[in-house]
DNA sequence: CTAGGGCTATGC
DNA sequence: GCATAGCCCTAG
């Protein structure tokens, strides 16, 4: 059983590690696994630290620098401080300052400066959450982040400054420092368990690539190697069911698979074919509890239209297996100008439906908090929004500021 | 996925 | 005929 939790971590740690693994959140991953209860285990400490820069990492990748890539730098400054005497670094203390200017000039934009959403931003970041900042004495308060505190502050008042901060290019400079911090903190935390047997066996299989390939790799993310144990990385992230792939796709794969990992014995491979199997078993576990798509909402108004898309898959989550299942033969697109009956279904109209006070309070509240991520804001009110798409919500906020 | 143009129903 | 609100379509 204590091997089984060395596997575990190992795994939950190449997991985490992995770049393109959107279906995954990695405290979902970790909590699922039991691990990272104990703060004093230095293994789950780093494991705790990847799973962080994982996460600042992917809203990165999505575009996103928000509130919670705040949270998330909070986060690794107290991992950083359990650890044995890390100091926190400058590009640490730098991104999150101009994180936390992002979070504010976001909401500079020049035609709605009367709607108050700075204010409240302001308030918001840099009356509240830096105050707990400084109550702790955190080191995140540097004097970068004071000296700005000031002036977004005189820009309520001061029409030029306000104007010279909502021109400088806040993002590039807050997500520069980010990937910063990224690169600094991956090299500290080193090659994971994985990538260093990877390594082993590819110099053992005196393997001749370049030179200085041997060190540990500053970014993990570039982890091509990976002991090819996820043939599908570059496929799509899908076909983890093993479902919705054509056979051709599937064929692909496998031709692929047999060519391009001649430095893995047959041994290994069966290894990392097991190490797959585990994964996707882990994945397939924690998915219920990830995925956001599943609404309770038995009284599904917009359910005829989600077919318009086609893309309704009704994966049959049966017993899992390694043999791709076969698919029964896609319906026809007709999307060929040729075709007389322009549209395959040109479905009616759906019934013209007033806003409730509940729902454009709701989209307030999201705007102001989100900005117009549609999407994400109607899967932070899926009972409010259940009648709506996320372009109904963008057409609404349209009309209310029209 | 989002932005933006356009369409439809409704009320005046 | 015009304005408005909600819905649809599509490019990027």
């Amino acid at each position: 059983m204590v091997d089984m939790e060395a596997i575990d971590k190992w795994v939950a740690e190449f997991f985490i590690r992995r770049k393109t693994n959107p279906r995954v959140s990695p405290t979902n991953l970790l909590s699922a696994l039991k691990l990272g209860d104990s703060p004093d285990d230095c293994s789950n400490l780093n494991l705790k630290k990847a799973s962080v820069l994982r996460q600042i990492s992917d809203s990165l990748i999505r575009g996103d620098v928000d509130e919670e890539t705040l949270d998330l730098l909070e986060t690794l400054e107290k991992l950083l401080l359990q650890g044995e005497g890390s100091m926190l670094t400058e590009s640490h203390k730098s991104a999150y300052c101009w994180t936390a200017v992002e979070c504010a000039a976001r909401f500079m934009w020049p035609l709605s400066v009367s709607e108050g959403l700075y204010e409240d931003a302001l308030e918001r970041i840099w009356t509240k959450r830096i105050r707990v900042l400084k109550g702790s004495r955190s080191g995140l308060v540097s004097g970068e982040l004071l000296r700005w505190e000031d002036d977004l502050r005189k820009a309520v008042e001061d029409a030029e400054v306000y104007r010279r901060i909502r021109e400088s290019n806040v993002r590039y400079t807050a997500v520069c420092f980010l990937n910063r911090l990224l690169q600094e903190q991956w090299a500290v935390l080193g090659s994971s368990s994985l990538e260093s047997v990877a390594q082993r066996l590819l110099l053992l299989a005196g393997d001749k690539r370049g030179g200085g390939g041997v060190r540990s790799r500053e970014d993990p993310n570039a982890v091509d190697v990976d002991v090819d144990v996820d043939v599908d990385v570059d496929g799509d992230n899908r076909d983890v069911h093993g479902v919705e792939n054509d056979e051709q796709h599937g064929a692909e794969e496998v031709g692929r698979t047999q060519e391009d990992e001649p430095s893995l014995g047959k041994g290994d491979k069966v290894a990392a074919r097991d190490l797959k199997d585990y994964l996707l078993e882990i994945q397939r576990q924690i998915e219920p509890s990830t995925s956001t798509r599943q609404i309770p909402e038995p009284n599904t108004p917009q359910a005829s239209r989600v077919n318009r898309t086609g893309t309704s898959s009704q994966a049959s989550e049966k017993s899992w297996s390694r043999v791709r299942p076969r698919l029964p033969t896609p319906v026809p697109l007709n999307v060929s100008p040729l075709n007389k009956k322009k549209k395959a279904s040109p479905l009616p109209r759906r019934k013209k439906n007033f806003w409730r006070l509940e729902e454009v309070e709701a989209l307030r509240e999201g705007v102001k908090k989100h900005g117009t991520s549609w999407k994400y804001i109607k899967s932070l009110n899926p009972v409010v929004f259940a009648e709506r798409t996320e372009v109904d919500l963008k057409d609404k906020w349209r009309n209310m500021n029209r």
